[in-house]
DNA sequence: GGTTTCAGTGTACATGTGTACTCCAAGATA
DNA sequence: TATCTTGGAGTACACATGTACACTGAAACC
């Protein structure tokens, strides 16, 4: 722990600032408790953050805390939700305005490795608690990586190569091609800030990856089983 | 927190348990702690796991872990070397005596399937803190990963199909591979103890998601870059 | 048989925790 | 303007935690 809990750029709430309506005002703290959460997720997990230690954060005093969220567990699906919000419909836009496999392959991976970028709090979070501690957290997770390979499995069908393929190989594709990217990201979260390189040798290595798996593609017969 | 901590089978230990020798009787005492973080841990995660639950856990007073481990961080640490102890072998062997691409990653998969089910704590501690809270654990745990892959890659060189294959694009399938291992023990370990068919449902997609990309293999060209 | 070693005990303490309760000042509403 | 509503403050309490310290009795050793 840090001799000085109060060290570092918190965002200070006070009954004093300026702030307009009352609404405004109660998002604001809303804010500032989901943003001291991810700031202080970057030293220690989630299932061990305390109540006490976010609100310090946030600037408010503990029983603050309630006025906005009923227990921890609540505020971990507010942090599954931002983290997700932007990705989903990135990667829809990816996929949707540059078709051709190649291509689409190649963006998806720019905009996953764009969006760790700016967002590393956010991924850092998912991928520590994906299969970490809070239940509920771990699975709110599993569903919105779930349904991203749901999508990708939609857009996957409309493809020529793919046309006579089951529903069934067509989810066990796009669970393959997802969790390629949740391992990238995983990756990626762990590169330190500065170090360009690495981030470019993930990238690289993640695009080999999908680009080998559409290599067998045209190759598939979903019922050869032997060897 | 349950109303009686003590309550579901521990292991108790005492001084008047009667043992051997002295140095039986730690060995067993410090077996007993393992055991009771892994059980504690189907419960939460290990960063929010405290020394004195571990200790009341195994039936020693809290003081007496430190006779055992200088702090939890070393007790997560034998945790995981315990945990990866057998795979790597049993992994090392399947792919040692059936040769033939296909065979292999029929065999690979079982023996992963089975020792999940055969020590399912071990694994669903892995999964948990492979990208969780506590660094050393953390690291500890990518390490082992790495190793099967860097293992994986040196079997795969020995495969005619791959005999023309550089070092770097070896690595890369093999943390493939390796990658949906990883997958499908994640979720294997979620699956309901009774629930073979699920259970069956992921080792199959997992197996053909592995046939997908041996698929791929033959048509590689390394170079290859654009549309 | 006497001495040493040491795994496990028991006590103690300062610190962190979640949450129940009352209070208040400023925004909302009339 | 007067009243109501509500974020957030302040106080309080009954816990749980990590670890320091002195202890004990039996195994290990001479």
């Amino acid at each position: 722990m840090p001799p000085s809990p109060n060290a570092h750029g918190r965002t200070r709430i006070r009954r004093e600032e300026v702030g307009a309506t009352r609404r405004e005002r109660k998002q604001r703290t809303r804010e500032a408790l989901i943003d001291a959460a991810l700031r202080l997720l970057e030293q220690e997990s989630f299932s061990s953050l305390s109540l006490r230690e976010v609100a310090r954060e946030a600037g408010i005093v503990p029983t603050g805390f309630y006025r906005h969220f009923e227990n921890m567990q609540e505020l971990g699906l507010a942090l599954v939700d931002r983290s997700f919000r932007s990705l989903r419909e990135m990667l829809r836009d990816a996929r949707a305005t540059a078709d051709g496999d190649q291509r689409m392959i190649r963006r998806s991976i720019a905009v996953l490795v764009a969006d760790v970028h700016e967002h590393r709090t956010h991924f850092r979070f998912i991928a520590r608690e994906r299969s970490g501690g809070v239940a509920s957290v771990r699975q709110a997770i599993r569903s919105q990586i779930r349904l991203l390979g749901s999508e990708l499995a939609t857009d996957l069908a409309r493809l020529p190569v793919l046309a006579s393929w089951s529903t069934d190989d067509l989810q066990m594709l796009a669970a393959l091609l997802v969790g390629v990217g949740v391992s990238a990201a995983d990756a990626l979260v762990d590169v330190a800030p500065g170090d360009e390189e690495t981030e470019q040798e993930i990238a690289s290595a993640a695009e080999r990856q999908l680009r080998l798996i559409t290599l067998g593609v045209p190759a598939w017969r979903s019922d050869q089983g032997g060897a």
